[in-house]
DNA sequence: CGCAAGTTTGACGCTGCTCAATCACTGTGG
DNA sequence: CCACAGTGATTGAGCAGCGTCAAACTTGCG
């Protein structure tokens, strides 16, 4: 089951978390422990009470590791549990008829991988992980029972659903819109800002991101070899360095302007502290 | 306001909506009174008992015709209300800084538009009409409202943005992975089966679309060049007809081949039957 | 040492884009 | 009734971004 072998093969090494100095931040260069990444992703949401902040903490409660390359949820597996990244990186992914593969997207720390299969019952979609990854187990019979108990979270759970909805509209537009060397650098921009948000790296000092360019490839619907003459162009102007499935974003700045990145579809904390008043006081 | 010159400049009918022979279906040549698609829409995904369906009810009492090309909601608008699609058709968009537009998706009868702004505050895209519709605006005071006092209303509200949700990974695979006839051929068999869903047309006997290729280039990424030339090669095939701005789908089997459609993602009636009540029973 | 994954490079061709013109249809104003 | 304008559809020529195929190289591991 947790296929360690072809993680070593990989070689991959754990998600490099760079400390970040936030005196509230209980974060240090072990795994995360994890208790409060929801509460927090929540919170960014609607204000919880302590009885609700418990509630959501005994959520997650069974946690387990794994590494690089386990498959978490299976496609059109029958799943009764879902499952919140504590640390690591998953990503969404899907074979086709054809033997492409389709990656929908990235979780990061704090993300609900998802809550979609308590319509469908069945997942459309695998979930992998990109490097050896902490993840909570959460029934969904527990979370149905939350949700119907406290409204709030409920809600709070629904916004993330919306803010899911916002980040695949842009990359909607990434795809269709853009060249190949804008849909990289867009990739690279919201990557950066998300895990900058989740204050597991600093923008712009040596953001660390764990992937291959047949990864990469796979999410911007184009082939290796061209992401890879891309890249070098990146590369050669001192925009991206990587080595071995690390990518490093040496100059931000420019990234964004290669992209036309605004990063406001993301509600992050900052963006979202100046309308939550507004909308939720 | 209504801009009623342009639309007839266009010339642009009324959406067709052809007769469907259920016996409850309260549907005839008539623009649908609409009363009850949102409690249709909704208890597709949660059973309501009279008192919530008649919540939902008081929610749509504020009804308006528009015209085509009117725009429902304009980006970075800051709404007090969302909209409600009774009939017609709605599409998404945002223009780009480079001038080139990007077509979200398409809203139907029942669909609503969107409660993303609940969170947002600001919406992020437009709103515009394809034809002559009849819209209702909903508070989202009310909504919010409502959504409180009825959990089981605002649990059926999430399951419809993770239904939009799958709809969107759909497209993005779509138009990441597909070439310019696949993209085509899977662009009109959704729309079909989800107008078919709504009992507006019959899937295979004159599905009337009404869209200028334009909108179809903005859909998918490309060209109107191109994408004429591939709808020409459809109706050389007698797969596709169409007359200013009237598509018609003639052979909806071979249109599903083309695209490798499978309908399952777009949880209509007949598959949701099946899982709804393990899933809710 | 030899394998497996991933990266890199080159040659070549096709899909889909650009630019530009023309046609067809419908409604308008005279 | 007819010329005109506006929108959308259609066609052609030429080009480029990106894909395909194929091979060599690099690195980590057994």
């Amino acid at each position: 089951m947790h296929d360690i072998d072809r993680q070593l093969a990989r070689g991959r090494d754990v998600l490099v978390q760079r400390s970040y100095s936030t005196p509230s931040s209980a974060h240090d260069n072990r795994i995360s422990d994890g208790t409060t990444r929801l509460v927090n992703r929540l919170s960014s949401f609607v204000h919880l009470d302590d009885e609700e902040r418990q509630a959501v903490v005994a959520l997650t409660l069974s946690r387990r590791r794994f590494v690089a390359m386990d498959t978490l949820i299976r496609e059109s597996s029958v799943p009764d549990r879902a499952c919140l990244i504590l640390s690591g990186v998953a990503f969404r992914y899907r074979y086709q008829a054809s033997g492409r593969r389709q990656i929908f997207g990235y979780l990061l720390p704090g993300d609900l991988c998802d809550p979609h299969f308590i319509i469908t019952n069945t997942c459309d979609h695998n979930v992998g992980l990109l490097c050896d990854s902490e993840v909570a187990a959460i029934s969904l019979l527990d979370l149905k029972t939350t949700m119907s108990k406290f409204p709030k979270i409920e809600r709070a759970l629904l916004m993330m659903a919306l803010v899911d909805a916002a980040i695949m509209r842009e990359c909607l537009l990434n795809i269709g819109q853009r060249d190949a060397s804008q849909k990289l650098a867009h990739f690279f921009c919201e990557l950066a800002a998300r895990f900058h948000d989740r204050q597991d790296t600093i923008i712009g000092s040596g953001v660390t991101i764990p992937l291959t360019q047949g990864e990469l490839a796979d999410t911007m619907g184009l082939t290796v070899v061209h992401v890879n003459r891309v890249l070098q162009r990146f590369r050669r102007d001192r925009i991206l360095s990587w080595s071995r499935c690390h990518f490093d974003i040496l100059d931000y700045p420019r990234l964004t302007s290669i992209a036309g990145f605004d990063a406001g579809y993301l509600r992050l904390r900052e963006t979202l502290a100046e309308t939550r008043t507004a909308s939720y006081g």
